[in-house]
RNA sequence: GGGCGGAUACCCAAGCGGCCAACGGGGCCAGACUGUAAAUCUGGUGGUUCUACCUUCGCAGGUUCGAAUCCUGCUCCGCCCA
């Protein structure tokens, strides 16, 4: 834990991926202390439980954490069980509803399991900010806020514009940039990072220390991950997103999806790829570097074999037209008596296809295969057996008729 | 409180008494092409026992042989005046 590497090192290991660092020689002269003291630094990441899965645009920040945590310093995953409860105004045109504390509790579960597939949860320090919050009472909360001017809370971005279009701003909103900047000061961070959407509150961490007599957190941000789709930004409800718990065929097909030119962004944010390698791939032929890219993103999240498994499947699947390594078994009974289980009902009721007028349609379309052929008259069936039944490229079946 | 305009399938948006399961665009799905893509082209995009039938056009009623289209009430949204 004592040996650290030399300041600058660390410092082009950090700032790999980084859009705004205040300030950067503050950090440098930070990690050079920190080496000469032997202690590691203080790095904090706010987490509000409140959506409960993660992506790879989540996992941006937390694989920048994870660099902090492998350069052996203390890594801070904060709860925000007092805030979430709130609602970060950042980014929403709109009040979020608040939360109660048992959807809290049970996202954070849920959270924090997934967080481990990032992070090494052994080596951090787990705070949740109910523990100074809670206790605080209403004038403590009202000595905190007196520090700071509405002016000052109206310079972020998202209330000016607010304010401006005469949309409500409720008092509490207000509150939270302080009560993130004053779990810096409990924590006595020395490094705060977060989303760019997060650097306004960064900064109220900052202020607060100074105020109260600490070193002032350094600020460091993220960049939004760009999803699937190469233009929007990945969010769940957008669904152009990969979760850190997908499969290891899954996650490496939907990388080969991503827009060739979102390559270098990808592999910049979501591997540990060396930039020099990245530019010599990104020069060569696409394909070679976007399997280089899957392959990467899955090897992070589920082991080197699967990342080389998923390329010689994909390989066959895609290149070839055959078949993946393993398929989901369904076994489907055929109607009472009937010689025959017809192809629109069978597809329906493996959940390839949402009804039966939709498999159909699909049918119609040439889009599906049973044991290699296509099968394109919707009212064909099957006798009893085993076929292989697939639907598009990517949905394969090994299907039983009783 | 008053006036006006709007609510149509995932989104935008036509339709304004029968020819409407409802134009068009986006998105999405499938096919061709390809590097897995992108771009381009083609088809599809309510349900079913599928050349027919059934349920849809904010909600509830009504007029009519027949309504997404007309009338009444309700709910929600936008704009304007107070």
């Amino acid at each position: 834990m004592t040996e650290f590497l030399p300041a600058e090192e660390q410092l082009r290991v950090l700032e790999r991926g980084v859009v705004d660092l205040v300030e950067r020689k503050e950090l440098l002269d930070r990690l050079e202390k920190s080496r000469q003291e032997g202690r590691p630094l203080r790095i904090k990441l706010g987490i509000d439980p409140s959506s409960p899965d993660i992506h790879l645009g989540h996992a941006v920040v937390l694989r920048k954490l994870r660099d902090f945590q492998v350069l052996g310093h203390q890594v801070i995953v904060l709860w925000g069980t007092a805030t979430a409860m709130l609602g970060d105004p950042t980014g929403k045109n709109k009040t979020r509803p608040t939360l109660t504390r048992e959807q809290v509790e049970a996202n954070k579960q849920t959270y924090k399991a997934q967080v481990g597939r990032v992070l090494d949860l052994d080596r951090i320090e787990e705070r949740e900010n109910g523990e100074w919050f809670d206790a605080m009472g209403f004038m403590g909360a009202v000595r905190l806020a007196a520090g700071t001017t509405v002016a000052r809370m109206l310079e972020r971005d998202s209330f000016e514009k607010r304010y401006r279009a005469g949309e409500p701003i409720s008092v509490h909103e207000l509150l939270y940039p302080i009560m993130q900047g004053w779990d810096s000061v409990e924590l006595r961070c020395d490094v705060e990072i977060g989303g760019t959407d997060q650097l306004f509150n960064l900064h109220m961490g900052r202020e607060l220390q100074r105020r109260e007599g600490q070193p002032a957190q350094i600020c460091l941000t993220t960049p939004i991950l760009t999803g699937l789709d190469g233009t929007e930004k990945m969010s769940k409800s957008l669904g152009n997103y990969i979760g850190v718990t997908e499969a290891p065929r899954d996650m490496f097909g939907k990388c080969m999806s991503v827009p060739d030119d979102r390559m270098r962004e990808w592999f910049t944010l979501v591997t540990d790829v060396p930039m020099d390698e990245v530019e010599a791939l990104l020069a060569g032929h696409p394909r070679t570097a976007k399997v280089a890219l899957a392959r990467a993103v899955t090897a992070l999240y589920h082991g080197a074999d699967a990342g080389d498994a998923a390329v010689a499947e994909f390989d066959r699947m895609f290149r070839e037209g055959g078949t993946p390594d393993e398929m989901p078994e369904h076994f489907v009974d055929r109607p009472d008596g009937a010689e025959q289980l017809l192809l629109p009902n069978l597809l329906a009721a493996i959940g390839f296809c949402a009804s039966t007028s939709e498999a159909r349609r699909l049918i119609q379309g040439g889009g599906v295969k049973v044991d290699g052929e296509v099968a394109a008259d919707p009212k064909s069936g099957v006798g009893a057996g085993t076929y292989h039944v697939q639907a598009g490229k990517r949905k394969h079946a090994r299907v039983t008729v009783l």
